[in-house]
DNA sequence: CTGAAAGCGCTTACAG
DNA sequence: CTGAAAGCGCTTACAG
């Protein structure tokens, strides 16, 4: 009843048309804002419309046009606050860019986003802006371009060929270790954790070769647990090495707030005693006491820059693959002090 | 040209239905997996849709059938965690309904909320929930009514007649107060910031009714900064008060860090000569040191609640509204200690 | 259980 | 600048 309701009361543009005494095309004319309408009839049909009540209907137009302004969003986890400012970032740039956007979440793992993909193309989404889950495969990439879905990679990249918008980690990752060794450090440890995936490699080389490039040890490498709850009791590795560092680099804050607590149980003064830099830049890293130095990588930023690659293969889908790679930066603050050895 | 390719190339359910040597509406019975289908003709359908790699084409058949398999959601920031949470227990839920998330951003700005709603209409969203912008209209939520656009309010509320999921804010501050109480701390500051909504209201009220009941003074409520960086710094207001307060009850847990650093700039220790107590539970909490007590508002749960709540309003349009207030829970850690005075 | 027909509300050429 | 016609790919009654 309701809905039988609802479809009788539908005002279509044949309505608006009927009564600004124009044909169906120049109602939809009007809507779009072409230029070829003159302006007395434009008028009286917007008056139409204002009177009516017309709701534009984008169901009905997506399928005549071929395109729904819609645009797929999937990340392998929505409670990182790293993601929320990723997608943020994105959904600011394609809201002004009049489109939507569908949000998914993979969990990292490939078999749902081969489920989230397919309900993407189900859905018509005009293209994807996709955070790889770890261990996806170049064929799954290769599959969605038969597909003619426009793609962009963000965060994680797994073929070349494929617009990437990301952060030059390993850029960042040599200023931490810069810093460190400016400050006299030279045994530095490397802590990380999660799934491998690009970005979790390019962090681990950009440590060894910066490292290396100053005739450090570079294999210094421990894992921490993923859950931040977890790693402060993990902290003790720091001290099992067979040599004792002075200074630990984080794979990012999580795990440098976690060490942060770690630390401060051991009843050492982070910044004093031992030095910890963190990696993204999170807003807490601000607030914590000492204030954390941390590797900013913007990630607000990045979902801009990859929904603007999105938009531009969208207008033109021939153009060749892009690899935007934003600059890091290093925010020192308090967390870091002269190698006390 | 490419999009010519692609339409021409387009496998549509009248190919399959050929294939399979049956009529349209038999194939489209198929794929909605109706029991009216043979076995062995389902079985030929499905290897033509196999053999000619079909895709469903919802915008058709959202067309046709009147509903998108789609949601809105619209919060007023993306960037804080709290909302990602939120916005990770909806998706969760409506996923595994078969359906999919729009996600938008009011910015908390009534005009933008305006717009984006307009935006999710025109877009066919079967339904959607809303953080209510702060400033909200009770007319504007009467509209959405009139467009019988299927809502359900979330964290917030203007209006009584129409779904609502949250938590019971008043209770939990109840939980903080009784907890100090406990604690014998009787001077006990409030520090507030942001927008004024219903949910802020809750919480005044029940940190108000909370200390009256306890015949204390329940009009130590102070005003600090939005921006987490900025927090530490207003600090001081704790000790420009008429009476010295003991301890500090803070609206959420971005409050709390943030004057947990202020506190350790004024050498005080959180815990010993002062107490301090949080409110949401973010995951950093149990990572701070000392770490932080804090009631915990769950918004996962808040998110699937709300989920919930809308499925069953698609399921069952005219059923009377309900409000599902979730139960807050203290997190005893370490941030608080008897009152030294 | 299956088929032929109508129609959802728009946009796109094509004429004028 | 405007109009009449066709069609996007499905689902929904209605017959059989």
């Amino acid at each position: 009843m309701l809905s039988a309701d609802r479809k009788k009361n539908r005002v279509t543009l044949l309505d608006v048309a009927r009564r600004a005494n124009v044909s169906r095309a120049t109602a939809s004319l009007v809507i779009r804002k072409s230029p070829l309408v003159g302006a007395e009839t434009r008028q009286r049909v917007e008056e139409a419309i204002q009177a009516l009540g017309y709701v534009y209907n984008m169901g009905a137009a997506r399928m005549r046009a071929e395109r729904s302004r819609t645009v797929g969003v999937v990340v392998p986890n929505l409670t990182n606050p790293f993601f929320g400012e990723l997608l943020s970032g994105i959904e600011a740039l394609i809201d002004s860019a009049g489109m939507v956007v569908i949000v998914a979440n993979s969990g990292d793992l490939v078999e749902r986003q081969d489920l989230v993909m397919r309900r993407m193309r189900e859905h018509g989404v005009d293209g994807v802006i996709l955070c790889p889950a770890a261990d996806t495969e170049p064929a799954f990439l290769d599959r969605i371009a038969e597909w003619e879905l426009p793609l962009v990679q963000t965060l994680r990249h797994i073929s070349e060929e494929i617009d990437y918008a990301g952060a030059d980690y390993a850029a960042g990752m040599r200023q931490a270790v810069d810093y460190l060794a400016s400050l006299d450090h030279e045994t530095i440890a490397f802590a990380v954790h999660g799934p491998m995936h690009s970005a979790y490699h390019e962090r681990i080389e950009g440590f060894r070769d910066a490292m290396r490039s100053l005739g450090l040890n570079a294999n210094m490498i421990l894992r921490v647990p993923d859950q931040l709850a977890q790693i402060a009791d993990a902290t003790h590795l720091l001290f099992e090495q067979t040599e004792q560092p002075t200074a630990v680099i984080c794979f990012n804050d999580v795990i440098a707030l976690g060490l942060s607590g770690g630390l401060y149980d051991r009843g050492l003064q982070v910044g004093r005693n031992f030095s910890l830099i963190g990696f993204d830049d999170v807003t807490d890293a601000e607030a914590l006491r000492p204030r954390l130095t941390s590797v900013s990588t913007a990630p607000v930023a990045i979902g801009e820059t990859a929904a603007q690659l999105l938009l531009d293969r969208l207008a033109d889908p021939a153009r060749p693959p892009r690899r935007v790679v934003q600059e890091t930066q290093l925010r020192v603050r308090q967390s870091c002090g002269p190698a006390t050895v």
